[in-house]
DNA sequence: TTTATTTTTGAATCAACATTCAATTATAGG
DNA sequence: CCTATAATTGAATGTTGATTCAAAAATAAA
């Protein structure tokens, strides 16, 4: 009986990262994510079902990673609301910082997989924002964030800005510094532009 | 001589962006953008070079009408500072609350485009974040803007956070009434949630 | 009415991939 | 060394949909 070598499972869902990114996942072939994997073509549809389903595995494991990560942040009960908020966004930032292409497939694709709404993938994406949010709502309570904000205009105001800002990253590390970027959202979340 | 009938050009530019807004630009198929328009799907050829040249075309007109209309608030000397920035926000809220298709398409296809970097697309595009730079930096020249904020992250985070935003709207305007949001999001700019 | 010219049409063409599957390869167990 | 079974292959298949183009329709001018 003949025995896998390798890990080709992973090894298809780092290659398809890398081509989605340069290529956006509608112009990725299939046979350019199998010869940058190392495989033969048709091996790509023994791991996977079809193309979608590599999207789907790829933003279904980004987003249990950035939920059970935050998970550990909420939970840490020896931190302030705003150092929370604060590790929050690190955490982000952190994750996209090391694997830019994964921040290109998620800036372009996320609206395409959520469109989509398959399960498996919402699941953990919603619930990240749902953790968001109750880390504001304590603040609010605390008396340290404002009440006039509403929560869920405050959530997606964040998530797009960093979103964006992850992307110009991306696509041009040396304008956008990750530190300097990092250090000027969390300025601008906690105290705006105003003196 | 045969001579036209209404106006196709125009109706094709309609149709397309109720489908790409509909379906996404890659699974709009040119021969339902025919049928929305009511002509024949080779009179979309006859308008327009191919597929893409529409979306540039959306484009290039969403840009030149947003930068035309910001220049005007730019120019006008009897507003200060902050009450242009606001005036930014409303611009860009107004543009699109009344065209929620617009909306969609402008939110999901913006980076496909940015990316095939054309000219005519990105000049009123890079004009238009240029003189919204020019409005913060003449309110940190005047003391009444920060100057710890790095305008290019700036504007990114901005541009980011308002895209989001309409885009959570033109999904679902219930939740995210149009005002609210916008209100919500002047405020944010302006003091962050600090209390 | 006829002609010349422009507009419009939509079926036919054609290329680009995603997906399939019969054939091949490798090796664990006997 | 065989054999059975699982892993891997990549050329062939089939579909989809953008784009083309020869024919048809409309009308201004003669």
């Amino acid at each position: 009986m003949r025995v896998k070598e390798g890990n080709k499972e992973k090894d298809i869902i780092n290659a398809a990262i890398k081509v989605f990114a340069e290529h956006g996942y509608h112009n990725a072939k299939i046979s350019k994510i199998a010869e940058t994997a190392g495989v033969a073509t048709g091996s790509v549809y023994v791991y996977y079902k079809n193309k979608e389903a590599i999207l789907l595995t790829i933003f279904s494991e980004l987003w249990t990673k950035l939920y059970d990560d935050l998970d550990v942040i909420v939970s840490n009960t020896s931190l302030s609301s705003i150092e929370k908020l604060d590790s929050m966004i690190d955490l982000i930032f952190d994750e996209f910082a090391e694997r830019p292409a994964l921040a290109l497939v998620f800036v372009n694709e996320q609206n395409h997989i959520e469109h989509s709404n398959k399960k498996g993938f919402t699941d953990y994406y919603k619930k990240f924002l749902d953790n968001g949010e109750v880390i504001v709502r304590k603040g609010i309570n605390e008396g340290v964030i404002s009440e006039n904000i509403d929560l869920t205009i405050f959530r997606h105001f964040v998530f797009g800005a960093i979103r964006h800002l992850v992307h110009c990253w991306a696509l041009d590390p040396k304008t956008f510094t990750i530190n300097k970027t990092r250090m000027n959202v969390k300025i601008l979340i906690k105290h705006g532009i105003a003196k």
